[in-house]
DNA sequence: ACCTTATTCTATCGGAT
DNA sequence: ATCCGGTAGAATAAGGT
């Protein structure tokens, strides 16, 4: 996060350098995965690698124009307000130091109600359970989503579910750790960057069934939609990495498309169709793919990809001779 | 809370180009 | 020799009662 205040010629030059908005489909540098664009917070992440282009598209941090006379002092707010402290970042501590407003040490009687004052302050803070909750479960949750490389917009979302659970009484009963662990979960895989329940419990304080249940408990009660990805947004990032012409890659897309409409994509996963996609147009492009090679690229078994592919070419002959 | 179902994965083997 | 297709059994995730 930047606060630097910027001199007028720098902000010129960053306006004037800001790319106009565009509407087409990014790739990410790094991988060549689809750009997601659907991020409450305006960052776009990598459908892929999870990477995190420009976060702050919508700028939370200070606002540049001076609103009184005094020019220098532009910053009117402070840190951007984050889900991800228990009290969003926004109460204020006492400080600990023992000076006054002009860095003034200030004498012992003061300074002991000082220290009193931070005491209450600290309990103010975190005054009832829920806020004590709020505050280690959001701790979990940050412990966990960094140990499993989940990126920060992730998180946002993982404390935001989290919140609403609790603001919707649905945690009596239930553990705060595999509530957290049920949010960051839910939140990973709106995020398109899934991670298995296993791997949950390899960094979560709690078994796998529980955390099973508190999910359920939760997408059900919150309604959490995760709809099922389409196939065709894993296309270019299988493709690309593996070279194959434009005609195969369009024929992979046309594939899926009459799949979807014979209904035959219903239940399975979406990477392994997108994959049987690749793989069944450059056969019928008549380009050398291996199905192992495919089967690298896109994360999948090679018996997926021969079932899956059967499937599509089965269902496009279908469609052909009618 | 237990059980069922559908899907995918690993490992493996035989056949074909 | 490599690639492909099929199979068995375990694992995983989601749903139902």
């Amino acid at each position: 996060m930047n606060h630097t205040i910027h001199t007028s010629d720098e902000r010129d030059k960053e306006e004037a350098s800001r790319p106009s908005s565009s509407l087409e489909r990014e790739r990410c540098p790094e991988c060549g995965g689809l750009i997601g664009h659907d991020h409450p917070q305006g960052e776009r992440t990598c459908l892929n690698c999870g990477l995190v282009l420009d976060e702050n598209e919508l700028d939370r941090g200070p606002e540049w124009r001076a609103l009184d006379d005094n020019a220098d002092e532009r910053r009117r707010v402070g840190a951007p307000a984050t889900n991800l402290l228990h009290d969003r970042g926004l109460s204020t501590t006492i400080g600990w130091q023992d000076r006054d407003a002009n860095g003034r040490s200030i004498d012992s009687r003061k300074r002991s109600r000082m220290n009193r004052l931070r005491t209450w302050d600290e309990r103010f803070r975190t005054k009832d359970s829920r806020e004590r909750n709020l505050k280690q479960a959001l701790g979990e949750i940050e412990r966990m989503a960094s140990a499993l490389g989940l990126p920060k917009s992730c998180r946002e979302t993982a404390a935001t579910i989290y919140r609403r659970a609790l603001d919707e009484d649905l945690l009596p009963g239930r553990s705060i750790e595999a509530m957290a662990t049920a949010s960051l979960y839910g939140a990973a895989r709106q995020h398109n960057t899934p991670r298995t329940l296993v791997a949950f419990e390899s960094v979560s304080r709690v078994e796998k069934l529980p955390i099973q249940r508190a999910y359920r408990y939760i997408s059900k009660e919150l309604g959490l939609a995760v709809e099922p990805a389409d196939p065709v947004e894993y296309l270019p990032q299988i493709a690309s990495p593996l070279g194959i012409s434009e005609e195969a890659e369009r024929r992979a897309h046309e594939l899926l498309e009459t799949a979807k409409g014979e209904g035959f994509l219903s239940g399975k996963a979406p990477a392994g169709l997108a994959a049987a996609a690749v793989y069944a147009a450059a056969q019928l492009t008549n380009e050398p793919l291996t199905q192992e090679t495919v089967s690298e690229a896109a994360n999948v078994s090679t018996v997926t990809i021969r079932i899956r592919y059967q499937e599509l070419l089965e269902a496009y002959g279908a469609q052909h001779n009618r």
